[in-house]
DNA sequence: TGATCAACGTA
DNA sequence: CGTACGTTGATCAT
């Protein structure tokens, strides 16, 4: 019998106490339930529809919850009083030292299977469930441990596998149950049940499968020898032993097999014993089911995404009030965090500050590692501006203080002022470009921020859609975060006396404990993924740039603005009246409904590409329209989405005027999940440039008063640079390097020209593969681009690659990496998880490369542009200028220049913007300067 | 009133 | 059948 001495890996607080009193069986005989763990789950994850059963960001979930769910219906069908999980672990067992082919053969796992077992391990940990696993054993050893520990123990055993080798440990006592074609269908194989299915009896399990083999486990029987044969045989010499020793007496065909086969069969025989003396370090009493962590369910199954419904039956089976858990918190309020929340009424908060966040001497370096104090405010801002209404600070001992802004004496204000500006006191506060902009708005400066925990879980995972500070304790510290349910009329009520106990300054406290807990699970977080860097040089310093520009806004012509506005919508009218002529009634020309009623069934003309709701009306279908028929109206109708579309641009802009003549967009730092910024309310970052009649509203973005003029500085072809500098494309850098017309030489290259001799069409053409490569464009989609057959797509993709493969080679491995580790990395270290990557949806699946070849790209030159503003900006304040950046459009600086810096702020930027990172090739920037925003280009 | 779709603007 | 965004008007559900 094997043996083994190992340290049993055991991933689980597996008791509760071995003394504990079971409570779950009623009082009887103690019940012990095994499962086998990967051998269930796999059969949770075929029972279930993989795709149905997912995150939003990927990550499959049918084998979690198909699991769960068994486990709950186990839990309260069979009500053991103790439960363990054995998990296989990856390396050999002793079983493959003996056969080295041992399992060998088996079809590839599902690649969205591996990644479920750890959630479903942690799961049962959160639910007090044991996983054990040994190395060198398989989880079955385990079992039939522990059920032969179980039945000494005068313990009703039930083990639930789908291993048919458990079948040999059925006993009166102990019952495999056997997973069917469903999962709810455990079928209860008792001595009677095996020997009805096998004909056998469960001793003698083991001596039929190893005549029959098991084609799961590479383990061949005989041939022509069936379970059917294999019984009868068993049956008429009593044992596999005796039959062995009769060998020569079995006549046929299959007799003849039998003895030719010999050794398979006592192989078979001698590994399809499990063994039950493995040494598990743990005692059978140790598995009662022990303490339940109901905040962690809560965080595990809000993070899978799970249903609630699953979510109240484990807790109906574990006897847990869902309401509330055992013996958290009691105040309902402030569930999970502990804050001791002092409201500092008039002239009480120097003091408190003095008591608990007094200035420590900033001595060396261990100033960093100190601990931040959590920053809460209840505050509002936009447009760059804000308000305070209050705000809280948790310090790292738990001590809290409410803070009303409207209740401060001198001696508070100043003691208030001197800790939020102190950059040698950190803190932690969620969302730290609106804590600028309200506590900015007061007149206070918020200084030694070393965490926005919203920043920090978006460096994490940047592909996430909220960066709630609910969402987030939920996530990351598995705990409620009470919502102020109160509507503001109440809360001012209930204040009115300005009474100390009522909810909002707890609410406050608690979001101020909860940014400081945060802060700290978010930092090991990041430093995992090595993001610390990333955080603490690039975005943090960015938020308080990216104040200032939305602080600053733009200026705008608003005269000018209505002129354009008068302009379009007359032009737009125009096109409306001649639309109804040209069909002879009346429609809406901005109903894609519609106009597919009157173009496809009205006019008959011929079908345009297939959507959803019927056919394409968009712009490529209008002017192909165009050119099919003699028809006036796609030519009338695009005119009139050009125009509408101006129209509308221009009375958004108009709206957002602020009082000061200037707009005031928001720089988002958390939305795109490649690290760029994206700008809303309104966005900046798509004003019309490409046709004349659009650039004639960037005229509306003037210099302001006080200035001389705007400056804009943009990279050339940063992301084609990015790509040369990530791929190492010899003949990529050295067009670069060349200095001259990057397309043309890149054209004269493919097409085997000299650079003179490239027409616009060739050079084009290789622009816009150059640039579709960053997105992974297909030979298909870059024919539709070019309007040429797909034939001559291909050919100048294989043209194109026969020059620079490099660039192919590079772009293939990128996503060949991230498939491997999971996600894919920028210059500076950014990360993006692609969990697709594996996914056997091809859609989904193709989609996930082109993302994971672009996000490295697109990244990258995010991360440029935003240590360059950084760069830019610290030279403007170390030069003492008064010139200030207004804007960032991706791969340009917008710069209003105070009178007299032209030429130094000029220089500055080039210089600054140039020098952010070095690359294997130049960073190109090119400036110009004018008025307006359309004369400042170049 | 809110969500979703189609369409279209930018890099 | 091309990545990353945000906004608009129409439409449909609540």
């Amino acid at each position: 019998m094997v043996t083994n001495r190992e340290t049993p890996d055991q991933t689980s607080q597996a008791s509760a106490g071995a003394g504990s009193s079971a409570s779950a069986g009623g009082g009887g005989r103690p019940r012990l339930l095994l499962l086998d763990g990967h051998s269930m789950a796999f059969r949770a994850f075929f029972a279930l529809p993989v795709d149905k059963f997912g995150t939003s960001t990927g990550q499959s979930t049918n084998a979690v919850y198909g699991f769960a769910s068994m486990l709950v219906k186990l839990l309260r069908d069979e009500e053991p009083t103790h439960v363990a999980v054995a998990w296989d672990l990856s390396g050999p067992t002793f079983r493959h030292e003996q056969y080295e082919e041992y399992k060998g053969g088996r079809s590839e796992t599902p690649p969205e299977f591996p990644s479920q077992v750890p959630l479903t391990q942690d799961l049962m940990r959160l639910i007090g469930v044991a996983n054990l696993s040994v190395p060198g054993f398989e989880a079955d050893d385990v079992i039939a441990t522990l059920a032969r520990q179980g039945g000494e123990a005068g313990m009703e055993v039930l083990i639930a596998s789908g291993d048919r080798d458990a079948f040999q440990l059925v006993t009166d006592s102990c019952t495999v149950l056997y997973p069917g074609k469903s999962l709810s269908d455990l079928r209860r194989m008792d001595p009677a049940a095996v020997e009805e299915k096998y004909a056998v009896s469960p001793e003698r399990y083991r001596d039929l499968a190893a005549l029959v083999g098991e084609k799961a486990d590479n383990l061949p029987g005989v041939p022509g020898v069936g379970p059917k044969t294999a019984a009868k045989w068993i049956a008429k010499y009593g044992s596999l032993d005796e039959l062995i020793a009769h060998a020569d007496e079995i006549g046929g065909k299959a007799g003849q097999n039998f003895r030719d086969h010999m050794d398979d069969v006592l192989r078979n025989q001698r590994l399809n014993l499990l063994a039950t003396d493995v040494e598990l370090g743990a005692d059978v009493a140790s598995l009662v089911l022990g303490a339940v962590d109901r905040p962690g369910i809560d965080a595990l199954f809000d993070n899978l995404e799970f249903a609630s419904n699953l979510r109240e039956r484990l807790y109906a089976v574990l006897r847990i009030d869902e309401g509330g858990g055992p013996g958290e918190g009691g105040d309902g309020v402030s569930e999970g965090f502990s804050v001791d929340v002092t409201v500092a009424g008039t002239g009480e908060l120097a003091a408190w500050l003095g008591e608990h966040a007094a200035a420590d001497t900033p001595t060396d370096d261990t100033l960093t590692a100190q601990a931040p104090a959590g920053l809460a405010l209840d505050a509002a801002w936009g447009r760059g501006t804000g308000r305070v209404d209050a705000l809280a600070i948790c310090v790292p001992s738990g001590a809290a203080v409410f803070v009303d802004p409207t209740a401060l004496d001198p001696a508070d204000t100043e003691a208030l002022a001197g800790f939020l500006a102190d950059p040698g006191r950190p803190k932690a506060v969620h969302e730290y470009k609106g804590a600028l902009l309200a506590l900015g708005a007061h007149g206070w400066t918020l200084g030694g921020v070393v965490s926005d925990t919203a920043l920090a879980a978006y460096l994490v995972q940047p592909g996430q859609r909220r960066f709630d500070l609910a969402d987030l304790c939920r996530k990351y510290l598995g705990r409620e975060l009470e919502e102020d349910t109160a509507g503001d009329q109440l809360s001012l009520d209930l204040g009115g006396d300005g009474g100390a106990g009522s909810g909002r300054q707890h609410l406050l406290a608690v979001r101020a404990a909860a940014t400081r807990d945060l802060a700290g699970v978010l930092a090991a977080e990041l430093d995992k993924r090595g993001g610390t860097h990333l955080l603490a040089d690039v975005e943090l310093p960015l938020v308080d740039v990216l104040a200032r520009l939305e602080r600053a806004g733009i200026a705008a012509d608003r005269e000018y603005l209505e002129g354009l506005q008068g302009e379009f919508a007359s032009e737009a009218r125009g096109a409306v009246e001649k639309a109804h002529e040209v069909v002879g009634r009346e429609f809406n020309l901005g109903s894609p409904k519609q106009l597919q009623q009157v173009l496809f069934e009205d006019l008959g003309l011929p079908r345009t590409k297939k959507i959803k709701t019927g056919y394409t009306t968009d712009a490529d279908a209008l002017a192909w329209l165009a050119t099919q028929t003699d028809h006036e109206l796609p030519g009338v109708l695009l005119h009139h989405r050009d125009q509408t579309k101006l129209r509308t641009t221009v009375e958004g802009l108009i709206k957002t005027i602020a009082d000061d003549e200037r707009i005031h967009t928001t720089f988002n730092q958390t939305v795109a999940a490649t690290g760029r910024l994206s700008s809303t309310d309104p966005n900046l970052q798509n004003i019309p440039v490409r046709t004349d009649v659009g650039r004639r509203i960037r005229r509306a973005f003037v210099v302001g008063e006080g200035f001389d003029e705007l400056l804009t500085a943009d990279y050339s072809q940063i992301e084609l640079r990015i790509m040369a500098h990530l791929s190492g494309e010899k003949a990529l850098i050295e067009a670069f390097n060349s200095g001259y017309d990057f397309h043309a030489q890149m054209a004269s290259q493919v097409f085997g020209v000299g650079v003179e001799e490239v027409d616009g069409e060739a050079r084009s053409k290789i622009k816009a593969m150059s640039y579709g490569l960053a997105y992974g464009l297909s030979a298909y989609g870059l024919s539709q681009q070019l309007g040429i057959a797909p034939d001559e797509a291909k050919r100048l993709m294989e043209d194109y690659f026969a020059e620079f493969g490099g660039v192919r080679d590079y772009l293939n491995a990128v996503v060949e990496e991230a498939r491997r580790v999971g996600y894919t990395e920028t210059i500076l270290g950014r990360r993006r998880y692609l969990p697709d990557l594996t996914s056997d949806n091809r859609q989904r699946r193709e989609m996930a490369e082109r993302m994971a070849l672009n996000a490295p790209i697109q990244g990258s030159a995010a991360d440029i542009i935003k240590v360059a503003m950084l760069q830019v900006d610290a030279a403007i304040t170390d030069r003492g200028l008064s010139s200030r950046v207004l804007l960032q459009v991706h791969d340009e600086l917008v710069v209003e220049v105070a009178p007299g810096e032209r030429e130094e702020v000029e220089n500055l930027v080039t210089h600054e913007m140039g020098s952010a990172y070095a690359l294997r090739v130049p960073l190109g920037v090119s400036v110009g300067s004018g008025q307006n925003w359309h004369d400042a280009a170049h």
